[in-house]
DNA sequence: CGCTATCGGGCAT
DNA sequence: GTGACGATAGCG
């Protein structure tokens, strides 16, 4: 999921980079994607219980690809499964199950303890660092982009900027080259007529948003951990916030103006509590 | 009409 | 694992 139409929202602070201006620095790499697009290629014999490691071919072409550029890949892993995302992973599960059913395999692909074991086993062979999170990757990433042990996260998923990771590659191609959303740049994202969406409204808008409002504002639009408001995308929650300038505001903003069931209480909740309001 | 949300689905080889 | 992209639907 991540925060569905985020990536499209904030697309003009995005710029168009290469792995060559990270040469001699670290990337932190998300593995599930990875993994996930390699396990397709063999998603039959996966389902079938038949063994196979055709799954390793792309996450390792992935990370020869970085250090062809002289980019040192730091491995991220998914750990265990988050309590709060439980509805999530069971729903997921469900889905798997009617696909085999179906024999859609490639729908079915589930990357096990055991893929993940057998690709670890490879980067210690050939001498690529790793680590497995304690929980999901995303935060993980996130995390080490802060502390200054990778100069970006390198995956497709835009939950991370949602985490407030300050620098994140997004859709890295086979020429090398991705797409970079800083944290800060987003200071300096428009909108399609030109109008800056998270600075110049008021006297420290941008400061306001940074804060805490754009997180609030991917949370208000839809994420993994809670049940969303039904009928708010990104669009809506921006403006209510925009508008609100405070979150409490927005929320009622929101609740006055739309028709139909209210949001679910516990959202509300979680959300502020989230945000240590 | 214009804007926004939602749905279905590719990805690799 | 998440989401480009085009289509569709619902709202003001």
């Amino acid at each position: 999921m991540g925060v569905q139409g985020l990536l499209p929202f904030v697309s003009s602070a995005s710029t168009e980079v290469s792995l060559e201006d990270y040469r001699g620095q670290t990337l932190a790499c998300d593995a599930s994607v990875w993994l996930h697009r390699g396990a397709i290629s063999c998603a039959r014999e996966l389902a079938e219980g038949e063994p196979a490691v055709g799954f390793l071919r792309f996450p390792l072409r992935m990370i020869a690809l970085l250090k062809r550029h002289g980019v040192r890949p730091l491995i991220v892993f998914d750990g265990g499964a988050m309590p709060m995302k439980a509805r999530v992973d069971a729903a997921r599960a469900a889905d798997r199950e009617s696909a085999k059913a179906r024999g859609e395999f490639n729908k079915t692909v589930k990357i096990t303890a055991a893929m993940t074991q057998q690709l670890i086993e490879r980067l210690r062979q050939d001498g690529v660092e790793f680590v497995v999170a304690p929980f999901e990757a995303d935060s993980q990433l996130a995390f080490l982009v802060q502390h200054g042990h990778a100069a970006a996260a390198l995956t497709e998923d835009s939950d991370l900027l949602a985490y407030r990771c300050p620098s994140v590659l997004f859709k890295l191609s086979e020429s090398g080259h991705a797409r970079r959303i800083t944290f800060a740049g987003l200071q300096h994202a428009q909108d399609s007529k030109g109008q800056l969406l998270f600075d110049g409204a008021w006297e420290g808008e941008w400061a306001a948003w940074e804060g805490g409002l754009f997180v609030a504002m991917c949370i208000m639009a839809g994420c993994d951990y809670l049940p969303s408001v039904p009928g708010v995308g990104v669009a809506t929650a921006h403006k209510a916030l925009r508008a609100g300038r405070t979150v409490e505001r927005a929320l009622a903003k929101l609740h006055s103006k739309r028709s139909g069931p209210p949001a679910p209480v516990a959202a509300e909740a979680y959300l502020l509590r989230a945000l240590g309001l």
